[in-house]
RNA sequence: GCGCCGAUAGUGUAGUGGUUAUCACCGUGGCUUGCCAAGCCAUGAACUCGGGUUCGAAUCCCGAUCGGCGCACCA
């Protein structure tokens, strides 16, 4: 069993996860959060939202899963999200009909279906691989659709990731931020891809969850304003160049980084900072995390520079588990096309500049009994005319103009050329994005398996009595395991190293933050062990009661989910007042006092307090 | 989607034509238990689904589903 195994034995039968319908058979790419896992990707998904909601400022907000046809249309997803796929009737593999035809049509991308049919039926095009016949063209797209209303007149998508949802709404958002620039807006939901063969666990899903930031910047100014907060930042940064000229990885500042030009600009660095912060705080090991750029070739077409933060696991490698692109103007331009709204921003320069212009100063009380019905127009051709410098303004002459496709004379007394002073206070731009987007189950996957770790337990020396007496040389080395069958076979024995699972998780994402366990199950243990639990729970700790089975077995349970701390009462409890706090990782325990443990512990979760100050230690 | 391999209690497994389907962990109730998976008693729980071959199928064959690996795909 390799650790993949192992963390995903684990989380199905705890409670973390678990394969969706399993009681008809199951479906490929989908799981089911358990009670456990739902906890877990709760708070991290609430620590999300206190580095980018709360202490970023982007608001959060929650748009419909189900999109319509022409969000996907501008967005390219309908177009460019699908893939016309052909099957040789032979051997079975599947081509790219586009690519197929390539030798034989000019704009492959463009064709349909029964086109790119037609085209293989004509030129004769065989299987590449086996030379077999090719079947008929057929379109995979790899988003759901559905349809919206009664009748199936307007297709409705799932959508495909939760970015277009942002963008849709800029024209609001704009209004909210109260028009100015840089400003950002995030939402964590569900987006749905279907994907032709999901595999990897939860690594790769048909319906999965995203948490994305959608920063909206001035595309001539992408320096970020807390830069200098994380200049010296460092990270593991695999470049472009360092891939394809087959160097290493490197550790590097962020300021460094931008300034030799590595990462395209200051606010792209500072999005890879604040994602290396979170993966941090919610367990991803930092010595396997990296941000790996993309390649030229591997970018989307729309994007300047694009780093995926991609974590090591055990059985497929990197990992990407989040995407930080700076996706410039690609969207906004692509709805404003589409929907013929205006997705831009007026922006004002610091200083107003003063233009000087030459412009035509129609003369409105002759020209609209003159032309009637065709007034305005001529006045819109005549404001547009590219009035040249050398224009005499004082000449007589008759200006000739396209009206309606119409050769129009405006008689000299109609207009006057007017030399003016323009102050300009601004322009519209359409701001550029940078988006991180978070996988947020590959983020559970990586924290699960980066926290999983099996290690061996010194045993407690039980062993008493004529057991102990053993010749030293025979207790060493590989007579270990004779002697320890020997020992085994005496009763109440049990002096060899054991195993322990323990889900070292951060104590803030793990989902039972504390155990309270009565050392016997007593009526006068179990009564104060009670009210401690509600005391925890009042303070907002997530606390389990637990009276079955011995100590020992409560405390192995819990460090197999991950529990940070369990509290023990004893019948010292109930002559000093104080209980024992067990710590997870480290196995040692303090005594602290009852009535104030619902604080003590909630600040041992959050940081506030280190165990060592928690209470006095026991030895 | 293709190819190869696999599927037995909650978990990990044994069994490969006729078994009350093995074992361990686990869960539950009780006894016991004074801080790291102790012990005792009782108890719970499985042959992925559908078809076929056969007197008889968990076992052999076919298909589906799910899972693993490789290929393809991954805006």
């Amino acid at each position: 069993m390799d650790i993949y195994d192992s963390v995903i034995e684990l989380a199905k039968r705890r409670g973390f996860l678990w394969n969706s319908f399993e009681i008809y058979g199951g479906t490929a790419g989908f799981y089911d959060y358990g009670p456990l896992g739902a906890m877990l990707k709760r708070r991290i998904e609430n620590i999300w939202r206190d580095i980018y909601v709360i202490n970023e400022g982007y608001y959060e907000i929650e748009v419909p899963t189900i999109g319509i046809e022409d969000v996907f249309v501008a967005s390219g997803h309908v177009g460019g999200f699908s893939d016309p796929l052909t099957e040789c009737v032979k051997c079975h593999e599947s081509f790219r009909a586009d690519h197929l035809v390539e030798d034989f049509a000019s704009n492959p991308d463009t064709l349909t279906p029964d086109e790119l049919s037609v085209i293989i039926k004509e030129n004769n095009i065989k299987c590449p691989d086996c030379g077999g016949e090719l079947g008929g063209v057929y379109e995979f797209n790899l988003m759901f659709s559905t349809s919206i209303g009664p009748g199936s007149k307007r297709i409705g998508y799932l959508r495909p990731e939760t970015a277009q949802g942002m963008f849709v709404n800029f024209p609001r958002l704009l209004r909210f931020y109260r028009e100015k620039l840089p400003f950002g807006v995030t939402q964590i939901g569900k987006a749905y891809r279907n994907e032709i063969s999901p595999r990897q666990g939860i690594i790769r899903l048909r319906e999965f969850t995203q948490a994305e930031a959608e920063i909206f910047v001035d595309p001539r100014d992408k320096s970020h304003p807390r830069f200098d907060s994380i200049r010296d930042y460092a990270l593991i940064l695999y470049s472009d160049p360092a891939q394809s000229s087959g160097q290493a990885q490197l550790e590097m500042s962020l300021g460094e980084a931008v300034e030799q030009g590595i990462i395209a600009h200051q606010f792209l660095a500072y999005a890879l900072a604040m994602t290396q912060q979170f993966l941090v705080r919610v367990g991803v090991s930092p010595e396997r995390l990296r941000f790996r750029q993309h390649m030229k070739d591997e970018m989307a077409h729309y994007a300047i520079d694009c780093w995926d933060a991609e974590i090591l696991s055990d059985r497929f490698g990197w990992v990407e588990i989040v995407g930080i692109a700076d996706r410039t103007d690609y969207d906004l331009k692509a709805h404003s096309r589409v929907s013929k709204t205006d997705l831009s921003v007026y922006v004002e320069y610091d200083e107003p500049r003063v233009v000087e212009k030459v412009v035509v100063k129609p003369d409105m009380g002759k020209i609209g009994p003159a032309f009637k019905g065709k007034a305005k127009a001529v006045m819109d051709a005549l404001k547009s005319m590219d009035v040249k410098n050398g224009f005499d303004s004082k000449s007589n002459q008759m200006i000739s103009i396209q009206v309606d496709g119409e050769q129009v004379d405006i008689p000299p007394d109609m207009y006057e050329i007017q030399q003016v002073t323009e102050t300009i206070h601004g322009e519209n731009i359409v701001p550029h994005v940078i988006e991180p987007s978070f996988g947020i189950d590959r983020i559970i996957y990586a924290v699960l398996e980066h926290a999983f770790r099996e290690e061996e337990v010194q045993g407690e020396d039980e062993v008493h009595g004529e057991d102990v007496v053993k010749g030293e040389d025979e207790v060493q080395g590989k007579d270990k395991v004779k002697v320890e069958d020997e020992v085994q076979s005496k009763d109440k024995v049990k002096s060899e190293d054991e195993g322990r699972i323990v889900l070292g998780l951060k104590s803030e994402v793990a989902p039972v933050q504390a155990a309270v366990l009565p050392l016997l199950t007593r009526e006068e243990l179990i009564g104060p062990a009670r009210e401690m639990e509600s005391a925890l729970k009042k303070k907002g700790v997530m606390a389990a009661y637990d009276d079955s089975g011995t100590i020992g077995r409560r405390y192995r349970r819990n460090d197999e989910i991950g529990t940070p701390y369990s509290i023990t009462v004893d019948y010292d409890t109930l002559e000093d007042g104080t209980v024992t706090i067990r710590d997870r990782d480290s196995m040692k325990q303090v005594r602290s006092p009852i009535d104030t443990i619902a604080d003590t512990i909630h600040d041992l979760i959050y940081g506030y307090t280190r165990f060592e100050d928690a209470g006095t230690p026991i030895v």
